[in-house]
DNA sequence: ATACGCCCCTGGTGGC
DNA sequence: TGCCACCAGGGGCGTA
């Protein structure tokens, strides 16, 4: 589930929660989730205060007092969501980890699925861990710019959706805003990833910075599991062009004849939405 | 090095 | 109503 804007949207909300906090306790519930959680992972958290949060791709990372900063990604369908500690509600299923304030906030880690991942690193050696080590620019810096894509892209033989969704391309960007950034771009999914360095790569960066930009300022998309820390849902979902809207007319070529609107096909395994007439 | 399946797991939905 | 196949915001890993 959760992209960039997602995760930012959840880190943000953690942070105005969490940090300057103590944390109390920690629970684990289960072994672990998509790998076993890291030895000492509660002990660790019980009494370390929360310093501060990052994201990088998708990953968050929260920073404790410890010298140690806890390596969290949400995968599928994982939430963090944060309640009143004692809140007279039963714990919800599957949840695997839990924290506890000195202020009083009760945070879970929700995650049916348990594609998500949390692990206990070096704050002082954050970007070298396996997981973040081989990733890509952030899409929203400065220095992600057409150049950097081109250079990226160039030579590859694979379809520009699935070299998008490559994070050591770009980080953060996953099967909806990718979907939302080519069209906004005019470039068909299909197409070579080799063919996209100069003009295209031009229209393409400026088009994936604007949607997820915009997305975060949305609070992210909510197909089913994303809620923000508070709870609430997003609410870009309601403005896809493109993505989960098969048959639908293209908002830019809306009823033409003979036009079938918004076209779905896989690549990779994975849905891909597009408009054939304005994307090639 | 690059590209492509397979797999991890649960839950919701739509068809029969 | 019930069962079942299919699909879902991800991505690591093994294999060609």
């Amino acid at each position: 589930m959760p992209e960039l804007p997602e995760v930012e949207t959840v880190m943000r909300g953690l942070a105005a929660i969490l940090e300057g906090q103590t944390i109390i306790h920690a629970e684990t519930r289960r072994e672990g989730m998509r790998w076993p959680f890291p030895a000492g992972l509660a002990a660790t958290l019980a009494g370390a205060r929360v310093e501060g949060f990052r994201r990088r791709g998708k990953y968050m990372l929260m920073r404790l007092s410890t010298g140690q900063s806890v390596l969290i990604h949400l995968g599928m369908s994982g939430r963090m969501v944060a309640r009143p500690r004692g809140a007279n509600t039963p714990p919800p299923a599957h949840e695997h980890l839990i924290l506890e304030t000195a202020g009083g906030t009760h945070v879970g880690f929700v995650d049916p699925r348990r594609f998500g991942s949390v692990d206990l690193i070096p704050t002082a050696a954050e970007d070298s861990h396996r997981l973040l080590a081989g990733m890509g620019p952030e899409p929203l810096e400065e220095g992600f710019t057409p150049t950097i894509l081109s250079a990226a892209l160039a030579g590859k033989q694979t379809p520009i959706k699935a070299a998008l969704l490559d994070q050591s391309v770009v980080a953060g960007l996953g099967n909806i805003y990718v979907c939302e950034a080519l069209f906004r771009a005019g470039i068909s999914p299909r197409r070579l990833a080799g063919t996209i360095p100069g003009a295209r790569a031009t229209r393409l960066v400026p088009a994936i910075k604007a949607v997820l930009s915009e997305a975060i300022a949305a609070g992210g998309s909510t197909l089913r599991d994303y809620v923000q820390a508070s709870g609430e849902i997003g609410g870009f979902q309601d403005r896809f062009a493109v993505y989960d809207r098969e048959g639908e007319p293209c908002p830019l070529c809306p009823n033409p004849p003979g036009c079938p609107g918004i076209t779905r096909i896989v690549q990779a395994g994975r849905s891909t939405f597009f408009c054939a007439r304005i994307q090639r």
